[in-house]
RNA sequence: CGGGGUGUAGCGUAGCCCGGUAUCGCGCCUGCUUUGGGAGCAGGAGGUCGUAGGUUCGAAUCCUGCCACCCCGACCA
């Protein structure tokens, strides 16, 4: 195995790849298209499922769990919605295995069929609806709050890991509402949840927005999205949140009895955040010495390194170093002290690096003289000797400052990789020499969209939400427009 | 499903054209010396060469079938 990463610059697919696999993040499995989440990328996943879980219950949400396998006729029942994931379902057909009659492992028992066959979930609106239809009578069981933490199944063609995988973890709200307007405030809570997670703990900036018709949910009569850039320029879909106005009310048949004694069909809203996350949030820091977490995400905040040669020199440092760890995780930080006799400092120095971790320490003889130690920052590998004196106090303010200080650096990178262009040949240049965001007028139709996508592979990330009212043209068909949509080509 | 490629130790590979019993690196084990940016030396273990068949005195190497995986497209609410 090589020590170094490929270079972000050289190919940055092939930098992901080996910084997802060397990092421990995760790996190809032998099974198609499926990824091996290993211990320490679940981890990092653990701690944004426990921040993202926190919040849905601030929100009101419960958590329930719903069957994995759907009826093939549940699929049906919303006419869009089957349209839209039919191409990429896994079908359960059979029940039984039996011995092959030549004696050469096993076969699918023929006389095992299924009656009707189950769609393993690609997302579970079906399933969720058909039981709300027997949760809902009365107003007063309104609204319904529900989340679940769960893995779905898309049979995609390509696949990459933590970005599209056949099967990926992720969360699902589902709800439903006595009005319109609770539905769609329940949709706009949702995305800034998104949001503000993303931008917060994730420490990466994302536009809010609208998806146009075409890349609007199956089923969904409008489709919330926070739009995020990575550092190759290519944009990533992190979240989305659907407005469902009543077509699964009606498609299930949830009714219920409002105040004035009328029967009504509910209002319903969906959204996820999945393991794709962790796709972005690998793609949008890091750099080529690995992994750049920040430090409200890391599993492991602070590392400490001890350096020393035999026994004795070891129990100077812990003597030293352990009331420290102490005082940190006191704070609520989490620390790992590396005495692992294997390897040599070096090696660790460079181990942490890759892993990402926010902020290492370490500690020799030298030190022990002078009362220091070394404090090395992942995010900037800037290294300085400070005194151990209120160290525990200086590191946490340290942890903030690398936190928004990788918040910025995304947005600034953000900032100047967003181009307004006027003219669909500067469209096309951005797009080829500098990609990024391009902010550019639209006339709103989608046979222009689809005409720009098939030409330039650029889509409509969405209708900002900030959007603002200014008359300009079309730089497809020079046709009026109202205002500038994001584009950007995407993963 | 089209177009291209690959399959050799846990991982990455050489050998294949031109047939003669498998190379190197990483990792692993043992010992000694090391430890402030991926330690050094010595010794050692580990292989149905994807699979089934064929040609041959002899196949990792040539031929045929099958399987798997990768890359490029098509697909991706």
């Amino acid at each position: 195995m090589s020590k170094s990463l490929p270079k972000r610059s050289d190919n940055y697919s092939e930098w992901y790849n080996e910084l997802v696999k060397r990092a421990d993040l995760a790996e190809n499995s032998d099974v198609r298209g499926c990824m091996v989440i290993k211990p320490y990328g679940y981890a990092i996943w653990e701690k944004m499922q426990a921040v993202l879980d926190k919040k849905f219950k601030e929100t009101g949400h419960s958590n329930a769990y719903f069957p994995l396998f759907i009826p093939k006729s549940y699929l049906s029942k919303e006419a869009s919605h089957v349209e839209g994931f039919a191409k990429e379902c896994a079908v359960v057909t059979h029940y039984r295995l039996k011995a092959s009659p030549d004696g050469k492992g096993v076969i699918v028992d023929p006389d095992a069929k299924l009656e009707e066959e189950l769609i393993v979930r690609p997302t579970s609106e079906t399933v969720i609806w058909s039981t709300f239809k027997n949760w809902v009578q009365s107003h007063r069981d309104l609204p319904l709050l529900i989340n679940q933490w769960a893995n779905v199944v898309r049979w995609e063609m390509r696949t990459r890991l933590f970005l599209r995988t056949t099967e990926f973890l992720w969360q699902e709200g589902h709800t439903a509402h006595a009005t319109m307007e609770e539905a769609i405030t329940e949709t706009e809570t949702m995305l800034d949840v998104y949001a503000d997670f993303a931008e917060k703990f994730m420490a990466i900036p994302v536009v809010k927005g609208i998806k146009t018709p075409n890349e609007r949910f199956a089923g969904a009569v409008e489709t919330y999205c926070i739009e995020a850039l990575m550092q190759d320029g290519k944009a990533l879909q992190a979240g989305t949140s659907h407005f469902l106005g009543q077509n699964f009310a009606k498609a299930f048949d949830v009714k219920f009895t409002d105040k004035a004694n009328k029967l009504e069909h509910v209002w319903g809203t969906s959204w996820g955040v999945s393991t794709r996350l962790m796709g972005a949030l690998i793609m949008a820091h890091s750099d080529d010495e690995g992994l750049v977490l920040p430090p409200m995400l890391a599993p492991i905040q602070v590392v400490i390194v001890p350096i020393y040669k035999g026994e004795e020199q070891l129990a100077a440092i812990e003597e030293k170093i352990l009331p420290l760890k102490k005082q940190l995780e006191a704070r609520g930080i989490s620390v790992k002290f590396d005495h692992n006799d294997k390897y040599s400092p070096g090696f660790k120095f460079a181990e942490y690096e890759l892993k990402g971790v926010p902020l290492r320490i370490a500690i020799g003889q030298r030190d022990l003289g002078n009362g220091t130690v070394e404090l090395a920052r992942r995010d900037t590998k800037t290294k300085e000797t400070v005194s151990t004196e209120n160290l525990a106090e200086k590191i946490e303010l340290l942890l903030k400052e690398i936190q928004d200080s990788i918040y910025k650096k995304a947005l600034d990178f953000r900032t100047q990789s967003t181009t307004k262009v006027n003219s669909y040949e500067e469209f096309k240049k951005v797009l080829d020499e500098k990609a990024g965001f391009v902010l550019a007028h639209w006339d709103g139709t989608s046979e222009t969209e689809e005409k720009i996508k098939e030409e330039t592979k650029a889509t409509i990330r969405c209708v900002p939400l900030d959007f603002v009212e200014e008359a300009g043209k079309c730089i497809y068909s020079g046709n009026p427009s109202k205002g500038r949509v994001l584009f950007a080509r995407a993963y």
